[in-house]
DNA sequence: CATATAAAAGATATAAATATCCTCTTGACT
DNA sequence: AGTCAAGAGGATATTTATATCTTTTATATG
């Protein structure tokens, strides 16, 4: 995949709580709209914690919420938190001659990765969500609270 | 980096050869060509060769040697041939009603793996030499085995 | 045909990414 | 204050990618 297992755990994570504005999710919930495995999640969500992302919450009725304007949050931002994509700055063969360039291989391989980068600066939260899209994110078509039509009792695995 | 460290070896593998057409190269000269471990080179070396993309001579006055003109040699097929790029063809949430689409998370995701994947295709290994640039891929200016000769480099790191 | 050379192939080692598990701390609510 | 829900953090396990080492096989050349 272009970017980490991480990053597009991180990404689920971040579209998810953006569609539950005001409703702090519990890493329970959060496992059951992103199907990441509760074990791995708060490893994910941690850093995004720390960059002011999102906020947690611990005790009763805690949970994860989004702390940024999904209108103002890039995929690039949340990529970058969990794991940043690294620029092609200097020669890997360190090659005397080719310190301040680069080759055309490795320039032509920098040139896919800043492509890359920009499409996801580009590329809000909000923007994903408000895609005419007959999909939404990460959902079954159904209301995404009912999803098992079961109470909110989350079963294990 | 977008591609992996393997794939990005097989390039720099095939660049070489490129530039010594009619030279087959043993492992130690791509070894000093490439930076690439000369234990590591036959395991990259080796699906290019299945792959036709190079031939591979044992024994004396033996080594690798490009197969393909480099004119219609793609950055892509190289790059495919150890480590095939993979869309996002399913959900990878395995969403029911995501069966035969992506949602706007994993479009945008698979959209930008499918542009890396054109620059790819549409960059030939001949088009790399050919570039205007004023550093040969991986090559020191000058004669490449005498690198160390330069003093007045501390430039920094 | 013997020998030196060079790649192929297999086995093993190391490092990094991913995932799991367990204990500690925090905070809301009695 | 006591209690319990829930995240934080550390330690460990697993998997995958990367790298190394050793043995085997092919081949040009004397």
């Amino acid at each position: 995949m272009s970017v980490s297992q991480t990053a597009e755990y991180a990404l689920r994570a971040v579209v998810w709580l953006a569609q539950k504005p005001g409703e702090p999710q519990t890493t329970q919930q959060l496992t059951q709209g992103t199907q990441v495995s509760v074990n791995y999640l708060p490893k994910v969500l941690q850093p995004l914690g720390r960059a002011g992302i999102l906020t947690s919450q611990r005790g009763v009725n805690g949970g994860y919420s989004l702390d940024r304007d999904p209108e103002e949050l890039t995929v690039l931002e949340v990529i970058n938190c969990v794991d940043p994509i690294q620029h092609i700055k200097r020669c890997p063969l360190k090659l005397a001659t080719h310190v301040g360039g680069l080759c055309p291989l490795h320039r032509m391989l920098d040139d896919s990765i800043v492509d890359t980068e920009k499409r996801f600066a580009s590329m809000t939260i909000a923007a994903l969500l408000r895609q005419d899209s007959e999909l939404k994110p990460l959902c079954e078509q159904g209301p995404p609270t009912i999803t098992l039509a079961a109470p909110p009792r989350a079963s294990p695995e």
